[in-house]
DNA sequence: CGGTGACTTGAGCTTTGTCAATCGAAGTGG
DNA sequence: CCACTTCGATTGACAAAGCTCAAGTCACCG
């Protein structure tokens, strides 16, 4: 019941009564599937819809004119990446995959009906865009403050919590799907030091990360060395 | 009439009648004024209203448990730069003011009322927190992808922008009262950098930057180094 | 079996940071 | 008005973090 992750995420931030769920859940088109690195929006287009990531990891990027490309963040099951565009008509990045991912959409004329008639869920899909900032801003404190290893014991620790909270992380371990060329894009680093830190992760016990999977071994120390700060709101 | 400066940057990318702009206007108590360096929020209290800024300069900023401190944005007159508060009750960051400045204040329930009842004003203002995710987008683009020089040159060329649509940029020329210290914790370079990327665009007639007040010189070299990108919403 | 994409490694180099000192303007108390 | 302090800007010398280039490895796939 993959739509339901969408309705966990909601839950953990507003409290919305089952009228307001069922009228979301109303709108939502049947899910789609969609391949590895496949654009499920870009930056440019005019959006009319906003999707739901069902299952599997999404991101988000913008190439800045010098042709480098900057992930912005990295999204999960529950999360709506693109929900911004309802009121902000153009696109200023883009939406890729990750991995397989299981999308839902919901078309924009849906959703402005469906707030017109429920402000509260107007005001949970509000206050989801903003925790969404919260987290744009972290990242601006983790490119601003850190040291390579920093940021990457920051970038696991984030998501490790965010996973952890919609059941996703299992004895200390879980998926991720990224290369570390993404990485690199992600944490304004080369390959060639991503990789180096990495090693070093794993020399020191810290944590590993192999195919596709994060194993976490020193949680203390990613949290010392990412100072994440779970920051509840 | 400062209070005009938010009507007016509301305007630019929400269309609202007189009626939701006068009953917005209702709920701003008088101006309260704050010298530099004043902290209008801190990072962790609950907040109860948000703020609008009528004329002057302030910033956000947040510190890592390093003891480092990032600054996020930069806010000029017409910016409510805490309006997330609204939803979110407990601040992430601080809010300070860069130079002495106009604060107006909107109680949080007076909002929440006018929003229930005008269901566009609460759109509008949904949109402008949006509008400073994408700032917060672009900026991590700048940390990530550019080197010193182009920080620099991006800051100059947003803030040139944003100011001019406000009407405050006069002969290329305009007030941004920061010291190079701050700089450096916004653009993640240390002082000494920051003084050198300064001394270097001065010499090569690309920008001044001396007393407050930048000059710009060479705006094709500026959006060249910076690469800014305009982004028309 | 050859090809492709991701990961690794080494060497040398560039950008940026650190440390330490100096300078200059503005403000303060006497 | 002068000595003194303070804060921000500036400079030089040196160190470090991270980048680039280039080559190689390894797993997987057609």
């Amino acid at each position: 019941m993959p739509i339901e992750m969408m309705i966990r995420k909601l839950r953990l931030h507003s409290e919305l009564v089952q009228d307001d769920l069922s009228a979301l859940r109303s709108i939502v088109t049947p899910v789609k599937y969609f391949p590895q690195d496949a654009v499920i929006v870009r930056e440019g287009d005019i959006s009319t819809q906003s999707c739901v990531l069902m299952s599997g990891f999404a991101y988000r990027s913008k190439v800045s004119e010098h042709g480098k490309r900057q992930i912005l963040s990295f999204h999960i099951a529950g999360d709506m990446p693109d929900l911004q565009g309802l009121l902000l008509k153009k696109m200023d990045h883009d939406l890729t995959t990750l991995s397989p991912a299981q999308v839902g959409f919901m078309s924009h004329l849906a959703l402005r009906r469906v707030i017109a008639a429920r402000p509260s869920l107007g005001l949970a899909l509000w206050r989801e865009t903003l925790l969404d900032s919260v987290t744009f801003r972290q990242w601006i404190v983790n490119l601003g403050t850190r040291t390579a290893a920093g940021r990457v014991a920051y970038l696991i620790a984030e998501l490790h919590q965010r996973l952890g909270t919609m059941g996703l992380v299992k004895d200390e371990q879980f998926s991720f799907p990224v290369t570390q060329s993404k990485l690199a894009e992600a944490l304004g680093l080369s390959i060639v030091h991503i990789n180096r830190v990495l090693q070093s992760f794993r020399a020191q016990g810290v944590l590993d990360f192999r195919k596709q999977v994060v194993t976490l071994r020193d949680i203390e120390k990613i949290v010392e060395l990412g100072g994440f700060d779970d920051g509840s709101l």
